[in-house]
DNA sequence: CCAGACGTTGTT
DNA sequence: GTCTGG
DNA sequence: CCAGACGTTGTT
DNA sequence: GTCTGG
């Protein structure tokens, strides 16, 4: 699944590799240690306004922005129905009430430089932190799903009114993945990027099949330390290897996962 | 009809 | 808002 | 996801 | 055990 991941990449790089036309608020600090409710930076396409309402309608402008960890249904009586709603399953997301309008209409890209899982060892009394990366380093855009939900408590002309929140999907791991796991987010590969962005799929069989053409992505995983299961702590050191007891790196290259 | 949920994961 | 359970 | 709290009364 | 906060 996902409930926690590292996100150190600048907006910069974001609008270079994502095309991104419009960064809409300001960057957000590198995060090793991103977690529910926090807030993350997510690329998404909103129609252009037809300002005369005549002419055609210009092209989707690409934005990067902010929304808050833990989808937010529309219907909320508060924010906290949004700690919840971390995920998405791919195999229910156009059923569940709390998502489907969003996953027709509203979907949107986490980028991340990879995220943790946690394997729980028989016998073991802690679990065991994995990282999980692209095999080159590259960037992993998560899909997910985004709502806006007003706050009524707030008034009309306050900027803070509209909250932004997005739930990152899951589908199942198979494989050397799913030893550490069987949950896993749902990776958009670059050539299909621009497929699940696009304002103009919105139709639900569409969504489903688009979601089933997307292949399993290729993670190399890791040991990682403990101290990432405490959410004050940060920093790039969350991420790197920790090697095992006997000395041997618990990292296996190419198709990954342990032994 | 109204009331109440609306979600996922993991563990045994 | 919309669906499910009673 | 993990970590940490989990409660009320009455008060210096 | 279960909920909340991050």
């Amino acid at each position: 699944m996902c409930g926690r991941y590292a996100s150190s990449v600048r907006d910069a790089e974001v609008v270079d590799l994502l095309d991104v036309d419009e960064v809409v608020g300001e960057e957000l600090p590198p995060s090793w240690n991103v977690a529910p409710t926090d807030d993350v930076r997510v690329v998404l396409e909103r129609p252009q306004r037809d300002d005369d309402g005549v002419g055609a309608a210009a092209a989707p402008a690409r934005q990067l922005r902010t929304a808050r960890w833990g989808l937010v249904p529309s219907w909320s009586k508060d924010l906290s129905t949004g700690a919840r709603m971390i995920n998405a399953r791919s195999e229910t997301l156009t059923e569940r009430s709390a998502f489907r309008v969003a996953a027709a209409r509203r979907r949107c890209l986490v980028p991340a430089d990879g995220y943790y899982e946690w394997q729980a060892v028989p016998g073991q009394r802690r679990k065991t932190p994995w990282f999980l990366r692209d095999g080159d380093g590259a960037l992993l855009t998560f899909a997910g799903v985004y709502e806006l939900w007003r706050d009524r408590s707030r008034d009309d002309d306050d900027p803070g009114r509209w909250v932004w929140s997005v739930a990152v999907v899951t589908t199942a791991a198979h494989d050397a993945l799913g030893e550490i796991h069987d949950r896993t987010p749902l990776v958009v590969p670059p050539g299909a990027r621009a497929d699940w962005l696009s304002t103009t799929t919105t139709e639900l069989e569409e969504v489903r099949e688009l979601v089933a053409s997307l292949p399993e992505p290729h993670l190399v995983p890791h040991v990682v330390g403990p101290e990432v299961g405490d959410v004050r702590q940060d920093g790039p050191h969350l991420v790197e290897p920790r090697a095992r007891d006997d000395g041997e790196q618990d990292s296996v290259a190419g198709t990954g996962g342990p032994a």
